[in-house]
DNA sequence: CACAATTTCCCACAATTTCCCACAATTTTT
DNA sequence: AAAAATTGTGGGAAATTGTGGGAAATTGTG
């Protein structure tokens, strides 16, 4: 099952809603059951997994020791946002406020396939982030894959 | 089973849709389910990956640590570009508007067979590279050959 | 309980994409 | 060489997609 890929530009209406692209929802697998959780991701973006993807997550989380202050500290900080939602009949999902506001989005969004899971900017902080990265991406590719 | 090879000079019609040369298409996996990925690939071309192949890739992008901030900003932008097309009844894929102004096509492509992927370049900038190595190349003789 | 605010569900519409058919040119078969 | 099949090209019809907004259901608050 390949996974997520490619980018869209869509707009977000007035109600918060924020279509995702067909091609990124064929990705998802039945046992998503056309659900997904969005939360606060890195470098200021939404990232939102589909619901299988996001239970792995989970897992890993309930593996950590409860009595550590670290690892409590951890999972408060990654749960608090996490939002479970449901594709509509014309295949989008309602954000919070709180999320967009996070990643600054108010009427246009960018949303990229990122395999495991989609991510969801504001065009311009996207832009901004690109420009902010020292290694142009030959160097990185060079840097990460190996020889 | 033996590699892509070989070129052609197909069309590109008003919907953005390229034939792949019949000859290309048998050189396909039956895994490949008539699927290809298109990205952008390097020096300003196309490259298009027999599903199948393209597999292999995401299995290696889907190894490395999602929690560091070097491996995230390469798989945004590998990503990023990816488009999955099937092959239709008439052996064409489509390709979208920002792929084919990435190329610089127009209305003609040039197809080249590449091994494991196939490369589609703008007709006239593919003759622009190879003079422009040519002139590397005569660079580098002097340079190295000369006393 | 009532009321306002939010969320969910449903319908409408334009734009795009997908599917299907026609046709000329080429290749393969007879 | 003729007939048949395949290939590359184009375009129309049908289905899907993205966008917006209204009505019904749900929620929280006084």
């Amino acid at each position: 099952m390949p996974g997520f890929k490619g980018q869209a530009t869509y707009s977000v209406d007035g109600k918060g809603r924020i279509a995702i692209p067909s091609r990124m929802r064929t990705c998802m697998s039945p046992e998503a059951h056309n659900t997904l959780v969005a939360t606060r991701g890195f470098e200021r973006c939404i990232f939102v997994y589909p619901l299988d993807g996001w239970m792995e997550i989970e897992e890993q989380i309930s593996a950590l020791n409860p009595y550590s202050h670290k690892h409590r500290a951890f999972i408060r900080r990654f749960m608090r946002w996490a939002d479970e939602v449901t594709i509509d009949a014309k295949g989008r999902i309602p954000l919070q406020r709180p999320l967009l506001e996070y990643a600054g989005i108010e009427k246009t969004s960018l949303i990229l396939g990122n395999q495991k899971y989609l991510e969801i900017w504001d065009p311009q902080r996207f832009d901004d982030y690109l420009e902010a990265e020292e290694a142009d991406y030959e160097t990185l590719a060079a840097e990460v894959m190996g020889s």
